[in-house]
DNA sequence: TTGTAGGCGTTATCAG
DNA sequence: CTGATAACGCCTACAA
């Protein structure tokens, strides 16, 4: 053999008590110890990690999707993974889908065959995903971040999208807002902004003002004026307009500042993840944030947990509504 | 036997049969081929990695090391690793460090025991790095990004900070301006924020400007007004302040707007980094562009050469300015 | 407390 | 073309 074997050899043992001395110190005799110790050290000795994986049939690392890493609500998050993982002694093999099915079934076998101990993703639309489908057949503990829960006994975690959206709804309405439009990215790519346009149509229908066809922006995180102005015209123009994330928010202001409105005066902005940037400009970002940290430990915590045996669960983190610059009263 | 041993039996072969089906195909009959393939379907079965990584004694992992995954030009750019990593068949392996050394050493030793191929990072200080002092006693590829070149043989990729601010500082004082100054985070945390002040002073010297002393603000991201204003006041106030890296330029933006400034009319700003979201804000945001994408790429290109047997190289890539309405000439 | 020996799932070298 | 068989480096009963 080789590795272990030459320290045990210098050490005047055998391979098992060397060994012992990295898995299991406290069996060993002090001296026979500190001898085994000395003789790795002079030897740059360094466990082999894959030798002990294929033996004990557990990695400790932990395959982590996300959408992209443009959007610094999953960079954020998945910095926050990264140092709870590293803090638990797991790590993190990452990949970015960009929301492609297809690329996420390749990943995540792959993850497989590198016997991850589980998963950590965020899908497209949970309800219809290929790999979702492939993953059933499999016995590794899943946990979907953002995605709503489900009726599966798959463990989810994130903030409840469809009353976040209500509740600003009615915000933006007892600030004296009648005419307010939701924006989003290609909708048809998530299921959690589906659930945010469900919180504003309900809203709008309870407070008996008239809920807004989806404005559709071409992509997820840059606005376009020319989608913008017709909804910015005429006796029924829009006062408040509510983004699906932050990027879009952004920028959005810049569009419509660029193009001479006053943001709040003309048009409140809101935008939803409430991403760290967003407080420092000008105007500051009004938000609905989403605990990002806490969204990454937490998804971390319950991978864990079901690694130890305890059942799937769906856990609803809390949002809140930072106030900014970027919304005021109508006109 | 496991795994194989049972597609084996199914297929009624032997186990190195069934192993060469997925390693050399060619080798086989077509139908021994065929009946291997299709049991091997019928039972699920997947290529175990860390077998084969125990065999073969090379993992295609890499392991990242980013400075913080919340600064998007280091979230862009690994973005970029995955994908061209993944394109190659590599899996990343990523690690956080806040430019702490000590958790560099750590992460480092237990990625060098997961046996990862090769390493690339970026590092505080590459000329003072104890990690990269343990590294030169180990014999496993490493490439340095962002870091500027050195004398031991370890590859580096980045752009010219040095030139890129001093033709940044040329430029402004093209634009007319003549009180220029520059902001930094922490300054010791960063051999590349102190190519770029270089850079400014000597451009200032050659001008035969008054190089200013470093603005040096708390937080390598964020900028505080109380620090700012003694700057921007009085006969001698600085009309440009050159930042070294975007979010602290946005920051400083806002920072400024909030307080009745204008931008750029009364202060002029650039930036550092060029990420996407500074072209879409109002006021866009004056830049000097880093080639993110490029960057992981070539990075990514550049240990999988040496991994197949290339001497180390120090490359340098090419940045621009991109201009923005956060400049003008002076008032 | 320490040693012996077998196996984790592959690949790769030999024969047949 | 296919089948035995020995590693790869470590863990872990079981025995001493």
């Amino acid at each position: 053999m080789a590795g272990l074997m030459s320290v045990a050899k210098l050490a005047g043992v055998s391979r098992a008590t060397a060994a012992r001395a990295f898995s299991a110190p406290t069996l060993l005799r002090k001296d026979t110890l500190n001898k085994v110790i000395a003789a790795s050290q002079q030897l740059g000795f360094r466990p082999n990690r894959i030798a002990q994986q294929l033996r004990t049939q557990s990695t400790h690392i932990i395959g982590v999707l996300v959408p992209t890493l443009c959007n610094p609500v999953f960079a954020e998050q998945l910095q926050a993974m990264v140092n709870v993982a590293q803090h638990h002694g797991y790590s993190l093999l990452i990949a970015v889908t960009d929301y492609q099915s297809q690329q996420e079934v390749n990943i995540v076998e792959d993850m497989l065959r590198q016997q991850v101990d589980g998963l950590i993703m965020t899908v497209a639309d949970a309800n219809n995903s290929p790999v979702l489908k492939m993953l059933a057949n499999e016995d590794i503990p899943v946990v979907l971040v953002h995605n709503p829960p489900l009726k599966t006994g798959i463990s989810t975690i994130g903030v409840d999208n469809y009353s976040a959206i209500y509740e600003l709804t009615h915000y933006l309405q007892q600030l004296g807002h009648r005419h307010i439009g939701m924006l989003t990215g290609p909708i048809h790519q998530s299921d959690r902004a589906r659930d945010r346009y469900q919180g504003y149509c309900q809203a709008m229908n309870h407070l008996d003002l008239r809920a807004m066809p989806l404005i559709e922006m071409p992509k997820h995180t840059q606005s376009s004026f020319s989608v913008l102005a017709p909804h910015l015209q005429g006796r029924q123009r829009l006062t408040a307009l509510i983004c699906s994330n932050d990027l879009l928010a952004l920028s959005t202001i810049g569009c419509l500042m660029r193009a001479g409105y006053q943001v709040p005066q003309q048009v409140s902005i809101v935008g939803f993840d409430g991403i760290e940037l967003g407080q420092d400009l000008f105007p500051s970002l009004c938000s609905v944030v989403q605990p990002r940290y806490e969204l990454g430990r937490q998804a971390i915590a319950s991978l864990i947990g079901l690694l130890s045996g305890q059942k799937p669960v769906a856990k609803v983190l809390s949002h809140y509504l930072r106030l900014g610059e970027s919304i005021s009263p109508p006109e």
